[in-house]
RNA sequence: UCCGGCAUAGCUCAGUCGGUAGAGCGAUCGGCUGUUAACCGAUUUGUCACAGGUUCAAGUCCUGUUGCCGGAGCCA
């Protein structure tokens, strides 16, 4: 590598403390090649091969991209080229090649600009193209999803790759700006109370001859840790104890369920980001989450634009319409009460029936944000049976401050809650519920010292992709897909 | 986990009443063209998911298994 190349600067640097020096390679990438660079340089760029295609007229076209941005590079490769036969001639899908050459305006429909090879070099050829697994042609995400190594080299998954990226930073860019700090949450937890479902164990024991207690059962004191330990489902009970004392805390890290659920909306393993904030209730908590959702599409919409415009055209019709509509809406907010009573309203004949202190069921939740909003849409204050111990306990007695935030297509994206500061109410709960307040010792520790109400919420980083995307399947927007039965790479 | 559907060429699928395997796309070769989802012609391709059963004969009918898809539940 080249750090000190004149020639070129690499692909536009966001303005940043960071700027300098810059980190820079002896090759462009297609991105800067196509956004920035001046008719007239000679560059080198390496890619993939998307396909070749020759003319008579003594040429060869190659497509090539190197998935920096949504577009390829046009290679127009002369059949003067000495390698003309020896290498151009064979390129294949998938191949990978170095170009040096010049940067023309295109003489061609379709792009601007193209570039003029005055080499071509084979990087790594295709060994069989007849079997290379993403050929030129249409391909199921069924299809795709059992070749999850080679599917980023398609339109589709680099499209969601790039937005997937955008959004992480987003994610960070708008937590930071606002003075929220990201807290490392534990993956490995000890904690049996985070109750969100079924959890993946973590164990050093031998499976086959695994130690055991006088009665037979298996010796956990023996473990790693000393303890029954697993995976985390939720960073959210961790990240409280540090709301309350840096005011401001977000988490972004995976997170585990080890749920039979065979959906297209879950995944055993997924991401989520979880803010929480302290001194606020739960009006401040929908305002955040309204504005969180907001600016992630206003990112996605700033800085992937062509992305977009691809999932737009093939993906969802009027996928960026719908974007722009949210970017700039209030979220409607009601009431569980005033759902339930909306539903009873409705004339729809549910497979469920409604009734007040009974789960909203999907079918009902796709009723009132698709049908009866049509945009996303914040429920609040749900009956204290149906939701988890540490939610705060309203007035009423009989609802507690949580909310969730549906969106059409997608259904819940957001589930959040005012969390109980009080301890003997939150003891109270947890008698109701027949949980041992051992088990709850440093939870209830934030309560006895110094506490403060405070609020929070999940959003699956996926199922804001697929909201931003329009794709269906969940098992689409994430590299490497684990769900049950489905651990393949 | 429950309900429903599906599993045939590299991919997407057809395959009638049970009678011994087809198309499109891709790929390869050739033709044509500053081409671009190219176009025209030719060629190429099979453990019919797996295990058993019925039958003279099973891709086709029956049983079981596995996997995938859609919906539901759990949730984010």
């Amino acid at each position: 590598m080249n750090f000190d190349c004149p020639l070129i600067s690499d692909c536009p640097i966001l303005p940043s403390v960071f700027s300098s020096p810059r980190f820079q390679m002896s090759w462009m990438t297609i991105n800067a090649a196509l956004n920035g660079a001046e008719v007239g340089a000679r560059i080198t760029v390496k890619g993939w091969v998307r396909s070749r295609r020759d003319s008579k007229a003594g040429l060869s076209f190659i497509a090539l991209s190197d998935g920096t941005c949504f577009a390829t590079l046009q290679i127009v490769a002369a059949a003067t080229l000495p390698e003309y036969d020896a290498v151009v001639r064979r390129l294949s899908t998938g191949a990978s090649i170095e170009v040096d050459g010049e940067l023309i305006e295109s003489q061609g429909k379709g792009q601007s600009v193209e570039l003029r090879a005055d080499a071509v070099r084979l990087v790594g050829g295709v060994e069989d193209p007849d079997k290379y697994p993403v050929a030129g042609k249409r391909h199921t995400h069924e299809y795709l999803r059992e070749v999850a190594h080679l599917r980023p080299r398609t339109n589709t998954y680099g499209a969601i790759t790039r937005v997937r990226h955008t959004l992480s930073q987003a994610v960070h860019r708008f937590f930071h700006e606002r003075g929220f700090y990201w807290i490392h949450t534990p993956i490995i937890t000890g904690s049996d109370c985070e109750g969100a479902g079924e959890m993946f164990r973590v164990s050093t024991l031998d499976l086959a001859n695994p130690p055991r207690t006088a009665s037979g059962a298996v010796d956990f004191s023996k473990d790693f840790f000393g303890k029954e330990t697993m995976l985390t489902v939720s960073g959210q009970l961790n990240v409280e104890s540090f709301a309350c004392a840096l005011s401001r805390v977000y988490t972004f890290g995976p997170t585990f369920r080890a749920e039979n659920s065979n959906t297209s909306r879950h995944l055993s393993e997924f991401w989520m980001i979880e803010p929480e904030i302290a001194f606020a209730d739960l009006r401040d908590d929908a305002a955040l989450a309204g504005d969180f959702l907001r600016s992630l599409v206003k990112a996605a919409l700033d800085e992937r634009a062509d992305d977009l415009a691809f999932f737009d055209q093939f993906v969802e019709k009027g996928l960026i319409k719908r974007l722009e509509a949210l970017a700039t809406s209030t979220f409607e907010a009601m009431t569980y009460t005033e759902a339930v009573k909306i539903l009873e309203a409705s004339g729809q004949a549910f497979e469920f029936p409604v009734a007040w202190g009974k789960e909203l069921q999907s079918e009902h939740e796709r009723y009132l944000t698709e049908k009866h909003v049509g945009a996303p849409l914040v429920v609040m204050d749900y009956p204290k049976e149906i939701k988890a111990f540490y939610m705060r306990l309203n007035d009423d007695e009989r609802t507690v401050a949580a909310m969730d935030v549906l969106v059409p297509g997608v259904g819940e994206i957001i589930g959040g809650s005012q969390r109980e500061e009080r301890l003997e109410v939150l003891d109270r709960r947890l008698t109701a519920l027949g949980l041992n307040h051992a088990d709850y010792g440093w939870y209830r520790d934030l309560r006895r010292y110094g506490t403060v109400p405070h609020a929070g919420f999940g959003l699956g980083f996926e199922r804001m992709i697929m909201y931003a995307t329009g794709m269906g399947n969940i098992r689409d927007v994430i590299p490497f897909p684990r769900a049950p039965k489905q651990c393949w790479f």
